[in-house]
DNA sequence: TAGGCCATCTGGTCCT
DNA sequence: AGGACCAGATGGCCTA
């Protein structure tokens, strides 16, 4: 029955990533969830009391053809292969080592990365306007067409304003930017994107003159990209 | 070997 | 009626 379980078999699960995952089910979405769970609770208990329809149903179910099911299941494996597509999708946008040597991320690991990955992008979006505005000021009298823009430190030129963000959100000590120092990959401080990072691993090698290979380091994708570059044009 | 993660099957509800 | 969506059950693979 299993068919390509062992070909893209991903294991995310650390002490570090149930930390992770209990943390974020100990705020008020576990809340939520809770009550989602109850309040589906009782609906599955309503209906069970209507047990006269569904019989009806079953025994109708009973007389569908094997060719019936059949086509059913290839639906519902065709709608998992595409959902699944979705999440590798989400999956490579994701600032996460990516590689045959590295560890695919679970789903629930891509999920929880990617929304705190969106909460993190938004706040170092709101950061750069609020930049932007304190340097500018509220308007731009000051710096007519003789002033050209403003440029980056030769050091910082060759990162994505968007992962200059996110390095210097994160904390050197839990991210050290293109160091020496080796990063660990994805652990729940990295999934949590917290400020510090107790442990750090030596999964990451940094060697002179070669690009870091975490995600991070690597050029955005365009789509990403072009995001930013819509928002920062404003 | 236990536990995590996954794919698949299955039966149910809801919508068009 | 048919399809989409959902969640539970099951069994396989992999890792610690």
């Amino acid at each position: 029955m299993d068919s390509d379980a062992g070909s893209t078999s991903s294991r995310a699960s650390s002490p570090e990533f149930v930390e992770a995952v209990s943390n974020f089910f100990s705020n008020k979405m576990f809340e939520a969830y809770c009550k989602e769970q109850e309040r589906q609770h009782g609906a599955l208990q309503l209906q069970d009391k209507a047990g006269g329809k569904m019989k009806a149903k079953r025994d109708s179910m009973e007389e569908d053809t094997q060719d019936g099911r059949l086509k059913v299941n290839s639906r519902e494996r065709k709608r998992m292969h595409d959902l699944n597509q979705a999440m590798d999708g989400l999956r490579e946008v994701m600032p996460y080592a990516q590689g045959p040597s590295v560890r695919k991320l679970s789903k629930i690991s891509t999920l929880l990365l990617a929304r705190n990955y969106i909460m993190m992008l938004s706040s170092s979006l709101d950061e750069m306007k609020k930049l932007v505005s304190d340097v500018y000021g509220t308007g731009h009298q000051n710096h007519g067409p003789r002033c050209g823009p403003i440029r980056p430190p030769p050091a910082q030129v060759a990162m994505h304003p968007l992962t200059q963000s996110l390095h210097s959100i994160m904390g050197t000590a839990a991210m050290p930017p293109c160091s020496s120092s080796p990063h660990s990959p994805p652990s729940s401080g990295y999934l949590g994107f917290r400020p510090t990072m107790p442990s750090l691993s030596s999964a990451y090698r940094h060697f002179p003159g070669m690009p870091c290979p975490c995600s991070l380091c690597q050029p955005l994708p365009a789509s990403i990209a072009s995001l930013s570059s819509l928002s920062m044009s404003k």
